[in-house]
DNA sequence: CCTAGAAGTCACCAACTGATGACATGGCCC
DNA sequence: GGGCCATGTCATCAGTTGGTGACTTCTAGG
């Protein structure tokens, strides 16, 4: 009556364990916390839903390790600094959107509702974002304009993500990387 | 054994609808669409659950109803042209947050990431957000010059929400204002 | 070979969700 | 005042969720 227990998968924990955490990014990255459940999980990985509360200890705690070993913002940094704007307003604006640079504000994004995840979300932001960005932007004012850069950012991926781009021809998308790279490197550059 | 079937309520249809439109516009700009339960608007209205589903036809259409008398950009929009960047980045960036002002943006924020709510947002925010905002930018880029506003607005939003601010002092948040107000005017003012 | 423990699976639970149909009740009209 | 329909409530369902402990199976070490 049973061939079951198919093991299908070769027994290396921690193999295991990472191709979970790879699984969960990209289910928290396209769907968010709330939208994704273990079991989707588990069955990208191959696996059942009952190892990531063994691995990980529940949901929660996966999604708390799948931020702290998700893309930063170093991404966005690496680069020479007059470039800046015209490098991320591509990105933000006219390149087709590059999942796996913009992973961690997707998930920022799609998850910051959910409370469970909310906390996890400001801790790791600040260290894997702001704290890099301002070291990076130097001066007084560091805060302020990683402030500002952010909210050009986030804004931008979050209208891009909200309408998928179907309110912009390929010109006005032009234009719009145009006006959004003059303000980043605005900020950049500051002082404000 | 019984002296339940407290009606408490007075039986008024039309009143009772709004009531509970109302409940769920706080507890849709507060909590989000997945976050929200009938039962819990139907709690703050005092009212039974099901009632939702007999009056809205369910969780989903009443959603959509909330959004279509939702406040809406027209807030933003009174006013003269030329104060629009530092009355708006004031309610963004200094001011506490006004809750009745940000509403259609919390509301969108918060549920955009569910997808039963993500395509109300977008019909909803196109008709009352973009629409009237490109007819008051005027000009032929208003779409370009809308979108940097929404960028910016939703940005700053999205990170208040997050932050709750508790990552700038009084001082940086001036600063903030400024540079946002000066932003804002200058798309605004246009052309990109 | 054979046993011990690691790796993985299964069956199940308790909580919660939105929804529905049967029931109770209050107010309006004749 | 009596009946009737709108109004509101209750009990309950079916589905989903995250989580847990007992079970099976594979593999390494003796």
């Amino acid at each position: 009556m049973s061939p079951p227990m198919t093991p299908a998968r070769t027994r290396n924990a921690a193999a295991t364990r990472t191709a979970i955490l790879e699984a969960a990014r990209k289910r928290f990255a396209h769907e968010g916390y709330d939208q994704t459940g273990v079991r989707e999980i588990a069955s990208d990985t191959g696996v059942d839903a009952a190892l990531i509360s063994r691995y990980f200890g529940g949901k929660e705690e996966l999604f708390a390790e799948v931020l702290s070993c998700a893309p930063n913002i170093a991404e966005f940094l690496e680069g020479d600094r007059e470039s800046f704007g015209e490098r991320v307003a591509q990105m933000l604006a006219v390149e087709p959107m590059r999942e796996e640079k913009f992973e961690l504000f997707l998930i920022m994004l799609r998850s910051a509702s959910s409370p469970k995840a909310a906390e996890a979300i400001r801790r790791h932001s600040h260290d894997a974002f702001y704290q890099p960005l301002e070291t990076w932007l130097g001066g007084d004012d560091a805060a302020v304009r990683a402030r500002l850069l952010s909210c050009v950012m986030m804004g931008a991926t979050m209208n891009r993500v909200i309408y998928e781009d179907y309110l912009l021809d390929g010109q006005q998308r032009q234009e719009l990387c145009e006006a959004l790279a003059r303000t980043l490197d605005n900020y950049v550059s500051g002082p404000v």
